[in-house]
Parts: C-alpha cells; structure tokens; sequence
DNA sequence: GAGCAATGTATGCGGTGCAAACATGAGAGA
DNA sequence: TCTCTCATGTTTGCACCGCATACATTGCTC
C-alpha cells in the first residue's frame, strides 16, 4: 500500500483524514479544503471525493477523532474522580484540551454541521456518558441528568469563553486557576446563601 | 441620500450591515459574503471594501450588534434578577436568544475572529459586566469574580450543547425547562453532600 | 467654478467546492 | 493465464469567493 508513484494510492482515506488534521493544526480550520488536503496527499484535486461524499463528511470524520481524544485527555486527567476536586481535574484537561488544539475544539463544536453525523453522535454519547458517570459519583444525591448537562455545560462554556479572548488564557496557570475556582464557587454557591444571608 | 440610481449609495456602510444580517439569517453564516453582500445592497462586488476593510471587518461589525440585541433581551427576561429563580430566566433567555438566532450566536462566539475587535470587546465586557452585577446581588456571599465566571460559562455552555444537537432542542419548553433545571442542580449540588453524605 | 477626497466601478488573480466525463489497474471468474 | 469489471484516481469545467489594483464619478470646500 502507498507505494510511490502507483496510480492507485494504497490508502487515501486515512491520508486525508491525516492531511486533513495536519492542515487543521497548521492553518486552522480556514485552510482546512478539500484541495489542500488532495495536495497534500499527493493526489488531484477531486480524489477525496471518492472517500468523502463532500467537504462537511471530511471535517465530520476529524471532529469524530477529535471526540475521541478528548474522551482520553479527560481519562488521562483523572480515570475515575470521586470528589469535587477530581472533577475540577477534568474540568481543567477539558479547557486545557481547547486551548491547545483550538481548531480541532472549534471544528467539533463551533462548526455548523449535520449533528446527526453517526460518529458524531457515538463519539459525543460516549462523552456524555463519562460526565454522567463521575457526576453520579461525586453527588449521589442529585439528579443526575440536570447536574451532568450543568456540569457539561460549566465546562463547556468555560472552554469557549477562554478560546474566544473573552477570559484571559496567556498561560496555562492563569487558565487552570480561574477553572478551578469558578468549580468551586458555583459548587459553593447555595440559593440558600441568597435566600437565608445567615445560612 | 440613498437616492435611487445615483452613483453614490448614500449609506453603504449600513446597507451592508443590513444585508450582511439578512443573509446571516436566511443562509447562515455559510452565505455572508461580501459579494452577496454587495450584490443585495445593489452595489458592485468590491464596493463594500471602502467601509469594511475585510470580511473579518463586516462579520465583527455584526457580531456586535448581536452582542447589543443580546444584552437587550437578557435585560427583557428580568431586568434586576435578585433571586435563582429570576437569574434562571435570564438564563433562558439567553439560550432563547443562540436558539433563534443561530447564524448570529455563531457569528458572535464560535468565529475564530481578532478577539481584539475594538467593538466586540465593548459588548462583551458589557455582557460580563451584566453577568456580574446580577451574581453580585443573587449571591452576595460569594467571590463575584470566580461565581460570574462560572453563571456565564454554564449559560453559555448550555446554549452551545444545545444548538449544537448535544441536547435535544425540539421544542422552547423542553429547552426552558431543561435549562432551569440545570441551574438549579448545580446551585444545589454542594461540595458537602458528597464530603458528608448525610449533610 | 476648480479641485480634492470620498465613494463606487471594472478587471483580474488565485483560491474554493463540486459535478461530469474519462483513465487506470487490482482482483475476480473463465 | 486472459479478460472484464469496477473501485479508485484524473481532467476539465463552472460558479463562487476574498481581495488587490487601477479607474470613474461626484459631493464639498475654497
């Protein structure tokens, strides 16, 4: 396979998917085209075409790589987190994850797509699941579809608020700190300290 | 001004911030280009290059105004929320808001644009400082910085998870509700009830 | 009324996604 | 082993895009 000079190119879907990510990481999601990803691969313009139905199928096949590294980034950060802060661990590798592959976070999230994209929804579940999971475990007492789409969405949103300059991301630290501590005051924050100041 | 026929258009400069918008909504973000731009607005294809210096340019001058409507509409939902309950209907609100204005929110939050956008810093600081100001009051208990950090992230998250098919959006109401229960969960969720199981 | 600067136009370049027609060659069946 | 098929690449072409450059028009100022 992928022998040099050969009509046929051996392997041209996992080239592009390849090219597509290098691309992707080298000039955003702006230089993510069909036609830079064929140079790239070495092949015409209109080869991927044959692997790849149109431009949204290729981008939809990176974000699902892309699902799946972020599954094992959150994994790596803490394999199963028990309290408030393992899970604030997570919250942060989550940011963390964004920040340092901007595009590839923007393509699986940003980009106006077909959701209904199969691997978007396997890959997407998967993680989905995962919070659930830990939120089960660290608050056994809550209900635990409201609170893992809350704790989704903290994170979520704290990832996109840092990635579009709306807080400040100059370092990794600064990043890590504000995270952690905006986890714990909204985990501290009781509508009881509104309701009852004394409480 | 504007007169019809004449070479000069007379207020370009907004005739292309209407029909950038008009096209935003109709095509999504897909069909704004300056060229449609300009087709709409009447005028020839590079015409727009004197008030926009480039596409990036015409897309922030939009995305402000968003930021502007926004703002409004949060303030519409509640004007001074002093309670969960009304900081919920804020909440609400500004899903409402990415929900039906899609192309906008995008346009708004997942570009990845100059974040230093003279405009878009103004409506967004406005917006954190809205966002402040309502925390401050809701939860006078608490540090302002880290807790309206985290009430933006989890709105904002919400919003994305939601227009981004990773929540079921179908109708406003299981939006809404889903919403307000997420607020609530994790308001509840305090860091004690996992530490002390019977607290 | 002359001249200037602001505003709009015409043209052209290199890029894009994608459809349609054509070329190649690997592998199945004889 | 020979042939035929068809998946996989290529070529060509179209309409669109952003944007740079050179040019035309005209409202305003003096």
């Amino acid at each position: 396979m992928s022998q040099t000079g050969s009509y046929h190119h051996g392997d041209l879907r996992a080239a592009c998917l390849r090219a597509a990510r290098e691309l992707l990481e080298e000039d955003g999601s702006a230089g993510l085209s069909l036609r830079a990803v064929a140079r790239r691969a070495g092949v015409s313009a209109t080869a991927p075409y044959r692997h790849y139905p149109d431009r949204d199928a290729l981008v939809s096949a990176v974000a699902a790589e892309g699902y799946r590294e972020l599954a094992v980034c959150l994994a790596a950060a803490h394999p199963s987190p028990a309290t408030p802060d393992e899970l604030s661990a997570v919250a942060v590798a989550y940011v963390r994850f964004a920040l340092d592959r901007p595009a590839m976070f923007r393509v699986m999230f940003a980009e106006p797509c077909d959701p209904t994209s199969e691997d978007r929804v396997a890959a997407t579940a998967a993680i989905s699941g995962y919070v659930r999971d830990i939120v089960r475990g660290v608050f056994p007492d809550a209900d635990p579809e409201a609170l893992s789409t809350a704790v989704w969405a903290l994170v979520h949103g704290l990832a996109f608020l840092h990635l579009d300059g709306k807080l400040d991301a100059s370092t990794p630290e600064v990043v890590a700190d504000r995270v952690r501590a905006a986890v714990r005051a909204i985990l501290a924050a009781s509508p009881s300290a509104a309701a009852r100041p004394g409480g």
